[in-house]
DNA sequence: AAGTGGTCTAGACCACGCT
DNA sequence: GCGTGGTCTAGACCACTTT
């Protein structure tokens, strides 16, 4: 079915000699990261070009002295990023341009970073209340059990752009409203050891109310983008359930996914 | 800053003896894939239990008779996907349960998977025209140049769900209506050798116009959900562009994050 | 036929979490 | 100190794509 023959450019391997890693074998930081992050730096700045080229796993190992399984661990991690690709019987390549920055997957880590940034954000309210079903079932505590209600308004460039509520379970932390006011919860989170697995998201669209739109400075009936997500610690226990309004006309959701095989 | 001394319920590692692997050296598919397939199938009906478990990598390379790089590359993939969590001194943990199915990522897969299922798709439009500038911007075409434009509207229990709009270099292949109404565009691609390898995802909202409005069953200025996607093959050349409508009363994307280390 | 990545082995030592 | 996963090595054979 397909019609054009405009079959993947592969560009004769270019000079990849040019190219000097430094590996340091006294570095805590292992040996297949240094060499992914180097050869990412390398995508990055364009010395590597879309198209062909880190020929033959098994020259490169030789010349790097390291073991062809360390290699492929490197390049693995690349190719997980989607920087590269690799073919059987053809090579391993640079992904065609494009793709920049993979944008570390949705709005978790938006927020996550752009949080302790540019935009400010106002804690409006912290308080430790009774669980309400919904939010007992997410988190799985009982009904009625104690947990911490964060509510926070986020500007960038002094306008309203989302209303976020967050509720944890109280038992995990204390929140301190002066702090979230310069960082993300996230951050806040992290720093009190819990870490984050993963996270489960819906995002959907719908009608401001009056109030909301008082508050974000729309007019009612506004488009306003929803978010939903409740977040894990690597031991699977939820830690946060959150819904999170957003200005549509302020704010979008971006970021990339990658097929897997 | 934590409070609660509620730690990891490390549950005593169960009789894992009593699962039996059964591994096909002459199947074609890979050793540490039959051995991923297997734990997750005992994940899934919960013979494996969230708690801990799987003791000893070393052990049970020595009991399957495999090596233990290649049952750390079973494992591994298993806590890529979030089904397990390693910790190093205390060993490898189902995850506490939630979580469930990771859903594939967003709504590429929905709408792939779901395409050819439940909702029907009607074929409102299937020409190649010249590009306007954005699209020609996002594909990587000169402007001007031709085209495929598809018009497709999705239902589900007989009421529309989304306007679909997509945009395909027309050199890429021909696209056959009929088929788009009994199954997904990207299974038309994928039988055409073209094999997606990422997209660029933009998720916002809106309030319907007049015409949106009459197509959808909604009434004007409704809130909807926009999607703007890029897709690439795996050399990074674009291959759709799609600009996409739903209903945000009856749709809304679902989809897991992990966050990586 | 030659060259590539894909899989697999049987060891080794280290870093970390626990007790 | 002990047990765990984390890293690394130096080979081997196979499957696939290209010439």
């Amino acid at each position: 079915m397909a019609k054009s023959g405009d079959r993947a450019r592969t560009t004769a391997a270019p000079a990849l000699g040019a190219l000097d890693f430094t590996l340091d074998r006294s570095s805590p930081v292992p040996l297949y990261h240094q060499l992914a992050q180097q050869l990412e730096a390398a995508i990055e700045r364009g010395v590597l070009a879309p198209g062909n080229l880190l020929g033959n796993e098994v020259d490169l190992s030789v010349r790097l002295g390291l073991s062809r399984p360390t290699v492929r661990q490197a390049i693995q991690s690349l190719v997980d990023k989607g920087l590269l690709v690799r073919r059987r019987g053809v090579g391993t390549q640079v992904v065609h341009s494009q793709v920049k920055r993979p944008l570390e997957l949705s709005s978790l880590y938006d927020d996550l970073e752009a949080a302790g940034q540019g935009p400010t954000t106002e804690v409006v309210r912290n308080d430790i209340l009774p669980a309400a079903c919904d939010v007992a079932a997410a988190l799985g505590v009982p009904e009625g059990g104690e947990v911490t209600v964060l509510d926070r308004l986020r500007r960038t460039h002094g306008r309203p752009v989302a209303l976020l509520r967050n509720y944890l379970p109280a038992s995990l932390l204390d929140l301190d409203s002066t702090r979230l006011e310069s960082t993300g919860l996230y951050r806040v989170m992290r720093s009190a050891g819990i870490t984050l697995h993963s996270a489960r998201q819906t995002v959907g669209a719908r009608a401001a109310t009056a109030g909301e739109a008082s508050r974000l400075d729309e007019e009612e009936g506004a488009a306003l983008l929803t978010m939903q997500r409740t977040a894990y610690d690597d031991t699977g226990r939820p830690v946060e359930y959150a819904t999170h309004i957003y200005r549509a006309s302020h704010y979008s959701f971006d970021f990339q996914l990658l097929v897997r095989p």
